[in-house]
RNA sequence: GGGCCUAUAGCUCAGUUGGUUAGAGCGCACGCCUGAUAAGCGUGAGGUCAGUAGUUCAAGUCUACUUAGGCCCA
């Protein structure tokens, strides 16, 4: 028995059913188990934190991880998925610092970083039930028995072999790092923390003359808007592209202009920031300038380095200034990198509260931002000083203390990924990225400007840097095992009562002696977050400590998935690591998915409470809906917009469009006692329309995998989608209700069945992926079972010789079957009043033929006797050509248009000529061309005497004749109609025998005398009796305008 | 300031290598059908394909610029 549909589909109500089918038989293990020796199909889940709430755009993330993984074990590959948590950071710390009410970093010393890690531990978890929740319900299909966890032992303990890797290769160094920072508060400030306080403010505008050692009287002149960094000045910088000038002053009185022997060198886009006139003495380009040395300013600080020379650099504009940038390494991060590049000294003499220190005796205790007029003036009194302005630009401030911020030079450990840049650039062209710009443009352009990885943060709650520096001789150390750290810090171990924990402050503690007989304690800082999940691939798996074959064959990732906000992070994570540690991309296909925005296209924020609720969603529409809508609607990489409506819609015109087509089947299956498992009917057995959906079906299936294949889950979706509806419930099922429900059972009968159940059963499958609960039900529900559809595997896709003619074939009657519905339409004549006939014209034999095989359907579709054709020779029929300019164009170029004016103008006759002779010259301007039978296409457009339409194409005649025949018939037809509603008003059965009793008008009764067999048969009466007698159910009905009085009952048999 | 993406009906989206009537769904109006029925079908209204210039016999499609929006970076 085929389980039927009676009571409104509870779509949560079904999917919760499911879940609990797919724990207690263990499913999602065993579509893992059952592909043991398969090849695999390698996929890494990113971790997510889990000290958030898990909102709209993670279902979507997951829907298509989900959907991946599925589509790739049906498909016959063993895919594991393991879970993961990131569960290190600032986020954490954060919650937990707001938790305790702790307002100052330096509380949690106070605090003890022993409590608060453990705090941070606990508060990891804090929305782990939800986000469990949530995966579970959407049915995304992951390991969350053994996740990794990035802050346990053996996690860290691979982070540390990593780490270890890089420091034997040279590549991690001490540098600094530039931070915004709030002198108030003493602290620095995340990027996102800097967001919240931007304000606009004034501040100086200064433009300084630096003078050339090299050139008599001659300056540089530089901009800056912070003229408290002048003092760390140690460089210049210019575009080496633009086009730089020097210029003589000059002073003018009255019309007069005098040279001043006083020379200024800027870019020349920048000639307008002169307040005199002047002469251009000489032009170059920037690279020109470089090396060109120059005297410092101030000169309060000693270096080792060399300095106060022209570098080059890109990010020199001529938008504002001079095209000249001051260079103070310490206060800004171009200026740093720059100077970095180049070896040039870094000068910092500002204290942890942005005052001037001791080595500026000048400004010493000045708070920086106060000094920057002093330092003016100081210049203005030694004439270096061009010009003075304020400049009105937003910047920082501190969102709690509404200071401005500092840009300052904190130490920080780096990784130089700069070193190895060239190896990222090449690695990523392996990488396929959906879609591609993504990879070429935002990620690529990222590698392009590689700058290295400021690795260290100065925080307590994160994976420790396991380098230990020598107190003595400075030595650094990298260790890069539990075992290695317990082997040197042996002796501490034992009275410290070690027990293994890789954090702050225990790690810490253990402290070991160096060559030269000083100490190694640990550099206090942690790692940036980022670095433990790019190291996932290994960390994982504990590698190399443990599971190293496991790890090894599962390297690179065949396909991840993440949102775009990940380009920057761990898609950059993974192939930096990747890259440096196994010279190869960490994966091969990566899959990005756009922001999801509110209906109005807003970002969704909780501050703007335009955020949806996942888990209302899931209760509300079910699971399958919301993720068949995230996907469907627009492509997953660029942004959706979220309305919620549009889930509604799915719902109900896909997924209950489905289930109804299931339902129907199933009604007439269980009557017919219909087995799937018997013998197939032979394709070529089946009639036509068989044929024609099962070749639907096929390149259907081929398509979906094409699409799947390459990524492309909206148009898998969308195409699946357009077959249910269209092809298969509006026509196919919709044609063939007769088949299902007349009562002779045969091979036609049993086709239909065999037809539309093949239909259902690889549809569900299809849709697996995506819509993993109603496809599990509805495959139940097939195979009468408790076999899952997530353990089969798709069919193959057979294409067959005749499907193009099929399809063609089918695709005209559609086509004329609409154009006869619209006929009828502007002529008022219901479908339900039969026709004598249509006239078709064709133009030859074969297309004949193709309208032939499919007359039965359109007949009966259209409710018209019969269909006659006629050559388009036939001189009642007038033909127009239309132009084909894809060969005309080609041929004839710039005379296409003149030419295509005279095909219009061909008469029938003319096109009858050029259809029989193959060919036909025609003259334009003199000249003549020859058209052949491909640059035209043929039109009918009128046949004499007849009501014609037509829709460019195929064009139908319609007889409109009524005869007295075609009346009764009609009449027959409406009197049908009025039983049958009154049998299911009555509630009768399908199959109830019934006894129909009326009395009406002569005009109708002699109709339904006459018709009485047909009625008789379309409403299983056993008898018609021209007298009223109410019996179980009666009305009183109006038949095209003929009073009538109808009774029927139930026979019992 | 730089990079990438987007702009087509009231809304959400299709639109193949450029080819002459730009499509679908939803919504709206009207009608139809009905033993799949809290469905279904048809017809209609609704478009300067963001703007400008260019390439071409031919541009929604290719190029440049402009405008607006989004994301990322500075």
């Amino acid at each position: 028995m085929f389980k039927e549909l009676t009571d409104k589909i509870q779509y949560s109500q079904i999917e919760k059913e499911i879940l609990k089918f797919w724990e207690e038989q263990k499913i999602f293990e065993q579509s893992i188990s059952s592909r043991e020796g398969k090849p695999k199909f390698t996929f890494y889940e990113g971790p997510p934190t889990a000290n958030g709430r898990p909102g709209i755009h993670h279902v979507m993330a997951r829907t298509l991880k989900d959907a991946i993984c599925r589509y790739k074990t049906m498909s016959g590959y063993q895919v594991h998925r393991k879970a993961g948590w990131d569960t290190h950071g600032l986020p954490v710390e954060i919650e937990v610092e707001k938790q305790i009410g702790i307002k100052h970093k330096d509380d949690i010393l106070k605090y003890g970083v022993e409590k608060f890690n453990e705090e941070c531990k606990k508060s990891v978890w804090k929305y782990k039930v939800d986000w469990e929740k949530m995966t579970r319900e959407m049915g995304y299909w992951v390991d969350l028995e053994k996740p990794y966890v990035t802050f346990q032992n053996e996690y860290i303990e691979s982070i540390w072999w990593a780490l270890k890797k890089f420091f034997d290769a040279g590549m991690i160094y001490r540098g600094y790092k530039i931070q915004p920072y709030c002198p108030r508060c003493e602290t620095p400030l995340s990027s996102h923390e800097v967001a919240l306080g931007y304000k606009d403010v004034k501040d100086p505008s200064a433009y300084v003359k630096m003078k050339l050692k090299d050139e008599t009287n001659t300056y540089f002149l530089v901009w800056t808007t912070t003229p408290w960094t002048l003092i760390s000045n140690v460089a210049l910088a210019v575009h080496p592209e633009v086009e730089y000038v020097k210029v003589e002053l000059l002073k003018t009185e009255g019309e007069q202009s005098t040279p001043t022997g006083e020379f200024l060198i800027l870019a020349k886009a920048r000639l307008e920031v002169l307040k005199e006139k002047y002469t251009i003495i000489e032009e170059y380009k920037g690279k020109q300038l470089s090396e060109k040395k120059y005297e410092r300013l101030f000169s309060y600080h000693q270096t080792k380095e060399n300095g106060w020379y022209v570098v080059e650099a890109d990010f020199v504009t001529t938008a504002d200034g001079s095209g000249i940038v001051h260079m103070a390494p310490a206060y800004g991060e171009d200026d740093y990198q720059v100077c970095r590049k180049y070896g040039l000294p870094t000068i910092h003499p500002v204290n942890k509260s942005g005052e001037f220190g001791d080595d500026v005796p000048e400004f010493k205790g000045k708070f920086v931002k106060d000094a920057d007029n002093d330092i003016l003036q100081n210049l203005k009194t030694r004439n270096l000083l061009y010009k003075k302005e304020q400049y009105l630009h937003s910047y920082p401030h501190c969102w709690r203390c509404s200071s401005p911020l500092l840009y300052f030079a904190r130490d920080s450990w780096y990784i130089s990924n700069t070193k190895y840049a060239q190896r990222m650039r090449e690695l990523n062209k392996q990488i396929n990225w959906i879609p591609p710009e993504v990879g070429a443009g935002r990620f690529g352009n990222w590698l392009e400007e590689n700058k290295d990885w400021a690795l260290s943060r100065d925080r307590y709650w994160g994976t420790p840097l396991p380098i230990w520096v020598c107190e003595k001789c400075g030595k650094q150390e990298c260790i890069g095992s539990i075992k290695e750290l317990e082997e040197k810090a042996n002796s501490k171990l034992k009275t410290e009562n070690w027990k293994l924990d890789l954090h702050k402050p225990f790690v810490d503690k253990l402290t070991f002696t160096c060559e030269c007989s000083g100490t190694m304690k640990r550099t206090p800082e942690l790692i940036d977050v980022w670095f433990d999940s790019g190291a996932m691939p290994f960390a994982q798996w504990h590698y190399p400590f443990e599971n190293k074959e496991i790890f090894e064959n599962a390297y690179p990732a065949d396909f991840i998935s993440e949102g775009i906000d990940q380009t920057r992070g761990w898609f950059y994570t993974l192939h930096a690591i990747g890259t440096f540690l196994f010279d190869k991309p960490a994966y091969k296909n990566v899959l990005v998915n756009e922001l999801i925005l509110d209906k109005q296209g807003q970002k969704m924020s909780k501050s703007k409470k335009n955020t949806v609720d996942p888990f209302m969603l899931i209760e509300k529409y079910g699971a399958d809906a919301t993720r068949w809508y995230l996907v469907s609607n627009s492509p997953v990489w660029k942004p959706t917009l979220f309305d919620e409506e549009g889930i509604a819609d799915v719902q109900r015109k896909f997924f209950s469009t489905l289930l109804n087509t299931y339902s129907f089947f199933a009604l007439y299956a269980n009557i017919d006692n219909f087995n799937p498992n018997e013998k197939q009917i032979p394709l070529q057995e089946r009639p036509e329309i068989d044929r024609w959906i099962l070749s639907h079906l096929n390149s259907l299936i081929g398509d979906y995998k094409t699409y799947m294949n390459t990524y492309d889950i909206t148009k898998a979706t969308r195409i699946v989608t357009d077959f249910t509806l269209d092809l298969l419930s509006n026509w196919y099922v919709r044609r063939n209700r007769r088949r299902f429900w007349k009562s002779e059972k045969g091979n036609d009968k049993t086709a239909a069945y065999q037809t539309l159940y093949y239909c259902l059963e690889t549809i569900t499958k299809l849709i697996a992926p995506i819509a993993p609960f109603t496809s599990e039900k509805v495959y139940q529900y097939l195979t009468n079972g408790k076999n899952s559809v997530h353990l089969t595997f798709f069919p193959e896709a057979i294409a067959t010789k005749d499907d193009f003619h099929l399809q063609a074939k089918m695709d005209k009657a559609i086509r004329i079957v609409s154009i006869v519905r619209a006929m009828r339409m502007k002529s008022n004549l219901k479908v339900r009043q039969p026709l004598q006939k249509i006239l078709v014209p064709v133009l030859h034999e074969i297309e004949k033929k193709s309208i032939q095989s499919m007359e039965e359907t359109i007949l009966e579709e259209i409710n018209v006797k019969k269909i006659e054709y006629v050559s388009t020779d036939s001189p009642i029929v007038s033909k127009k050509a239309k132009p084909n300019f894809r060969t005309l164009g080609q041929k004839y170029g710039k005379k296409v248009q003149e030419i295509a004016a005279k095909v219009k103008e061909l008469t029938s006759q003319e096109i009858t000529t050029l259809q029989k002779e193959g060919e036909y010259n025609i003259q334009v301007n003199g000249t003549t061309y020859t058209i052949i039978k491909e640059d035209i296409e043929i039109l009918h457009e009128d046949v004499k005497g007849w009501l014609v339409e037509t829709d460019g194409i195929i064009t139908v005649a319609l007889d409109t004749t009524l005869t007295t025949e075609l009346v009764n018939e009609g009449l027959a037809r409406e009197f049908v109609n009025r039983i049958q509603n009154m049998r299911k008003d009555a509630g009768f059965e399908v199959t109830d025998r019934i006894k129909i009793y009326y009395s009406t008008t002569e005009k109708l009764t002699q109709a339904i005398i006459l018709m009485k067999e047909y009625i008789a048969k379309e409403t299983l009466a056993s008898d018609i009796s021209n007298t009223f007698h109410s019996g179980e159910f009666s009305l009183k009905e109006e038949i095209n305008g003929e009073q009538c009085e109808i009774g029927i009952e139930r026979v019992k048999i």
